[in-house]
DNA sequence: GAGTGGTCTAGACCACTGT
DNA sequence: CAGTGGTCTAGACCACTCT
């Protein structure tokens, strides 16, 4: 007899049921910010105990895929929420105030996507993106620049509608006008000088170092969404990183 | 009848035990890297259920105060291992790879807190501090230059030890030889121009953008441990920040 | 009061590690 | 094999929110 290699196909119920549930949110079963079936009704559908299905849901709060509130139910998260906002936005005030910042359109482009940007957003040959510039500002003072970039054929129409309006937030428009939740990120920071366009916009002399966030957002299954590369000065705001 | 006003004390019973066994852990009841008792002897000792107990360490768990491992037991987690030098550091190749750094001793001197420092740390006037300075090294190349400050109360003994022999990595030292676990920490991170020495200990121009973290490290009950100012030359690596 | 998530129990069983 | 953490159940009760 073979001798059993590794972990076969062992998988927890609770774990198990995560999946099922968390598929049903991927698909888009319940809207953003709505809520979900009682606990009660999971474990019957699902013929569980209700502590299986809490422990499924737990992990998916932890994940930050649903929020949970006592005596209300449990709801699938939503960049409309404060919480999100924070979560994605790391710049703080050297006196240590986190402020939302606004924005300044800059302009929008659609083009062909290179090389590099058909790598880091899974993108085949030939197709197109949406390049949109962007001035953040904090207390009305320009303090980051940033160049967003996406697929066009995952946003269709998001071109077109850039000009009319400009939200300030991008996350929650991906997800109420194109389904897409933005669930996940990752940044690489580094320290560079700022060429005459960026030392322009922000204000500052040419030449000056700013700090270069360059994100890529994920949406379920590891997918990315989203590159968006900022400089950002760090005169009077700094990048805050919390190791817990 | 007084109205009850807020939530006057309600703690969950798996969160008091919670607090003994970390109490307990941060006495120092157990060695670092040591076994804690098992579930069940928890939940006899405290007269709880074994699910009580398992929701406490869990938690304890997920803060990366104890590791857990199924058929052997609950440990009290160390700066010893792998895991937590991962945690700690966030430095990554420009390919991808991280790689920990070795380092390269610039000295050590002992002197008065001023009050920058008193804040940060949490000292009182007139306390003295040690300050090193260390080159990190990546492939045998410069790439952070450290400076790290201490209190010399809190690490007696560790100025005069800093002579005879530089460890290469500070937390497990602070935990082994003083005790001090460091449990987390928090990083702010600008752009800022090198300056003469940091030019020249990193090998690049003076002027260079370099990548400015400032480190506070905390101990249990948010006490500040440590400070460190790290100059990082970002041209072959960088900050890699996970949103998840 | 009905419905939600949150806690707690007692006990059974499973997966894994040691010896 | 005994001992560990991990899963799962069924049911009770608690804290909270809404109507």
């Amino acid at each position: 007899m073979a001798k059993r290699m590794k972990a076969p196909a062992f998988r927890p119920l609770f774990a198990q049921i995560k999946d099922l549930i968390v598929e049903r949110v991927r698909a888009g079963e319940w809207q953003s910010g709505t809520a979900l079936p009682s606990e009660h009704e999971f474990a019957r559908h699902y013929n569980v105990s209700q502590g299986t299905v809490r422990k499924a849901i737990a992990e998916m709060a932890a994940e930050n895929l649903v929020e949970r509130y006592r005596g209300k139910g449990t709801f699938v998260a939503s960049h409309t929420d404060e919480r999100e906002h924070s979560r994605f936005f790391h710049i703080v005030g050297n006196n240590g105030i986190k402020q939302l910042p606004g924005s300044r359109s800059l302009g929008c482009r659609r083009c062909k996507a290179n090389k590099e940007i058909q790598e880091t957003l899974d993108l085949s040959e030939n197709q197109t993106v949406v390049i949109a510039e962007r001035l953040r500002l904090i207390d009305d003072k320009p303090v980051i620049l940033e160049t967003i970039t996406v697929s066009d054929d995952m946003f269709p129409g998001f071109y077109d509608a850039w000009n009319e309006e400009t939200p300030n937030e991008f996350y929650p428009l991906y997800e109420t006008e194109f389904g897409t939740r933005v669930i996940a990120a990752k940044e690489k920071l580094s320290a560079v000088t700022a060429n005459e366009k960026v030392a322009q916009h922000l204000g500052v002399d040419s030449g000056t170092p700013v700090l270069m966030i360059d994100r890529v957002a994920f949406t379920f299954g590891d997918q990315p969404v989203e590159r968006r590369v900022s400089y950002c000065n760090t005169a009077h705001h700094h990048y805050l990183s919390e190791l817990l």
